[in-house]
DNA sequence: TAACAATATTGAGATAAATCATTTTTTCTA
DNA sequence: TAGAAAAAATGATTTATCTCAATATTGTTA
């Protein structure tokens, strides 16, 4: 459970497909580099929790990080799984706030971090950076509204089989259709916003109905489209 | 239904507590003067449409407006009432995309529109002035992810005395402890997120407990503590 | 690898909430 | 202000989902 610390320089989360940093000028980049810190973390990992304050912001390099909130009776709310390229924490910074939501590695990552001054002193001293970032504020709260929409509206059937539809998308599958995410019947259960029984049950009548195929924790994709029109997902 | 244009320099929006304004120097606000119009909106008017693009945004000088999104059959899904100093319509200007919510006008207001290209000008020449806009995206953004939490896990009585919480506490009563917004059982229904019929057996359950006072669509707040219990909500 | 803890599964039963249908009341507008 | 349309109210019924409980199966780590 020990993190272990790497080299500083990863490089990774600004070359990478990350548009935040496309803006940075050359000195910027060099500052970043001498900020920033780059680590390891092992799964079952705490990064931060939701009503603490946080010093910096998160980018994945690599793993995944699940974002909840905690809600009645201890019950967690999954607000988001964050892979590569996500940047995660940056909400509490801009806005000077406690965390609202807890982070947890739920797969072995490679984060950088960076201290929240130097975000706010690249906001107030570059505009594209504030721009990018702005957009990424408003394209997450589009998201947010959307799973607002489908949470009031649709049937815990109609969740799961969406919420499968949206890992594929987000996640891809492996060379045999297998879901590349690894989640408990439980997680699954806290980002649907059901019991974990009712995943249980709707998951093998998914496989009854030859829309998937399980193997313990691997859900194999058999018929996207089906799952798709369980999901009402129009793409 | 017509909309009676008023005289372009309301002037209110700028000096009114709206937080993202306070930080323009002399000439922005004097540009500003120039740009924005401010009109009278009737009741029932639609501002602007799901899916359509916008180019502009609005202040609320006066008024609420209803910003929904639609979702299976048509049924609304009320994202929030907007009221004097909220500002709307700004996501789809920064982000450069579709509307992503309908905003519709539910009591006679004043509005002041501002084309979204000064907008973007506004946050690329004055870093506070972005910067307060980043900070009310990322409120929004954590607004969403608690109403997110208690659609998935509050029951619909819950939510419901929730939701008159926060209506109590963001229009306010007036003389008489009434709601100073009057929605229909429908309107309640698509903030809730359940069935019309489900709003009115659960309204009458309250009256039953001394919790509300009922007269059309006046609903008078009697005992807020015990609301507060119901839904849960602590503050 | 044994042994424990965590997760998954299945069943039975309870229930909150949805749906449908009808009537009453309120609100709007011509 | 009358009359139509919209909204509200109420009852009866159905159902999707939750809860509780018991068992089986995994996964983890000493």
């Amino acid at each position: 459970m020990k993190n272990i610390p790497s080299t500083p320089k990863c490089q990774e989360c600004i070359t990478s497909n990350n548009a935040i940093f496309a803006h940075l000028t050359k000195d910027e980049i060099a500052r970043l580099e001498l900020e920033k810190s780059c680590n390891h973390h092992k799964r079952g990992t705490l990064l931060y929790q939701e009503g603490n304050r946080i010093n910096g912001f998160y980018c994945i390099n690599k793993g995944i990080v699940k974002l909840y909130k905690t809600g009645i009776e201890g019950k967690e709310q999954i607000i988001k799984f964050a892979k590569k390229g996500d940047v995660i924490g940056y909400r509490s910074i801009l806005s000077n706030e406690m965390a609202c939501t807890t982070a947890k590695i739920i797969e072995d990552s490679t984060l950088c971090y960076i201290p929240g001054e130097f975000l706010i002193t690249l906001v107030k001293t570059n505009t594209n950076f504030a721009m990018e970032l702005m957009q990424l504020a408003c394209k997450e709260l589009k998201e947010a509204n959307n799973f607002i929409t489908d949470i009031a509206q649709k049937s815990v059937r109609e969740r799961l089989a969406e919420i499968l539809v949206y890992l594929k998308e987000d996640f891809d599958l492996d060379n045999d259709g297998v879901l590349q995410i690894s989640l408990t019947r439980e997680e699954l259960a806290n980002m649907v916003g059901t019991a974990t029984e009712s995943v249980i049950r709707l998951l093998s009548e998914f496989k009854g109905d030859k829309l998937i195929e399980l193997t313990g924790r691997k859900i194999k994709i058999i018929n996207l489209p089906g799952l798709m029109k369980v999901g009402n997902v129009y793409n």
